[in-house]
DNA sequence: CGAATATAGTTTCGACTCGAAACTATATTT
DNA sequence: AAATATAGTTTCGAGTCGAAACTATATTCG
């Protein structure tokens, strides 16, 4: 295999999708990054439909998820309702209008498109091919997905400030945590 | 063929690439466009390794490439050199540091490993695969390809041997047709 | 119980990226 | 020679993001 050749070719397929959501979300004012927690809340269960949630999942800080929140607001993509129970949380719930806007941008137009032109069976092997070599790409990392601390069920942020991590119980620093972590375990909706 | 799994593979297989390289860029106190500039001008043959190259390459504005430039020639990574005919077109040169920092960053560490451990026809089944994919995707579209002369069809090549270019009408050496070029257009579909 | 602490979320501020437009300098066209 | 086009830089304003301060509500613990 020609590895700089099969990343090239990865980096440019995900482009051409990420180029093409970019065009089409420009039209409604949008961020690539807005979409995401638009397109996260429209899947995720009643546990996890919060700002905090939507922080977990995007890995940003909760000071910018609820900038990117008011946006989505703002534009009547998303609606706030307060918790029954714990008058802390709120719950955000994807308005028709933001059903309409995820609808349009997944799956992919082009990809559609490119889908029709297709054989069955060349599709089909792509397909196996993708998930084949993701497989392997996860096999690679010993099913770990090497992702950041901010990301990761290990980590924990004292009062103190900084970060630990739970499974060393060693404290890293703010250069620590950018890096990608061969014990990264993504965090799970709670 | 499942658009929207195939677009989910597809983006977590990227993801998973771009979640390393902005781990090892982070170390270096480089942006992923900032690196993507650095890579770009390391591949690119001379008609291409000017600021307005890299501006086509990356489709932002010239102004927002200056300042990227700025701070790639601030770190060592390229040097600039004025055009000999031309005195307002700058050439813009990978230094042994950058190319030293690109070859920490591509191939990617991850997927290098995942190639050692595939058998020759995965290997081969996957790369032919994306190809594929990624040709009847640009065929869907028409976006700058920035390719190879060898798939370009201003590339002519006479009987004498060796390689002409039919858009500057200079003839070009083994190495100049590795290198990806910005007028590039892609050849009939084959 | 009440005080300390933890948690959800917002606001504010500063660093940074990016696009638009003004600007300089050189080439090309008419 | 004048008008226009092109390469590139600088400036400015809008927007994103993280850090930290802040409000309000829950939970823990002495």
């Amino acid at each position: 295999m020609n590895i700089l050749n099969t990343q090239q070719l990865l980096e440019r397929l995900a482009g051409l999708l990420r180029a093409e959501a970019r065009g089409l979300l420009f039209q409604h004012g949008l961020q690539p990054v807005q979409f995401e927690a638009l397109h996260y809340l429209s899947i995720c269960n009643r546990y996890s439909d919060t700002p905090m949630g939507v922080t977990d999942y995007l890995g940003q800080t909760k000071g910018s998820v609820s900038q990117t929140l008011k946006v989505l607001e703002k534009k009547g993509l998303i609606e706030k309702m307060p918790d029954k129970t714990d008058k802390r949380v709120a719950h955000l719930s994807v308005t028709d209008a933001g059903r309409d806007l995820v609808a349009t941008i997944l799956p992919s137009p082009l990809l559609e498109r490119v889908g029709e032109q297709l054989s069955i069976q060349d599709a089909g092997m792509i397909e196996e091919s993708l998930r084949h070599l993701l497989q392997s790409m996860q096999r690679a990392n010993k099913f770990k997905t090497f992702g950041q601390c901010t990301t990761c069920r290990h980590n924990i942020q004292p009062a103190s400030g900084g970060h630990l991590c739970g499974l060393t119980k060693e404290v890293l620093s703010r250069t620590d945590i950018e890096l990608i972590c061969r014990e990264h375990e993504p965090n799970k909706a709670k």
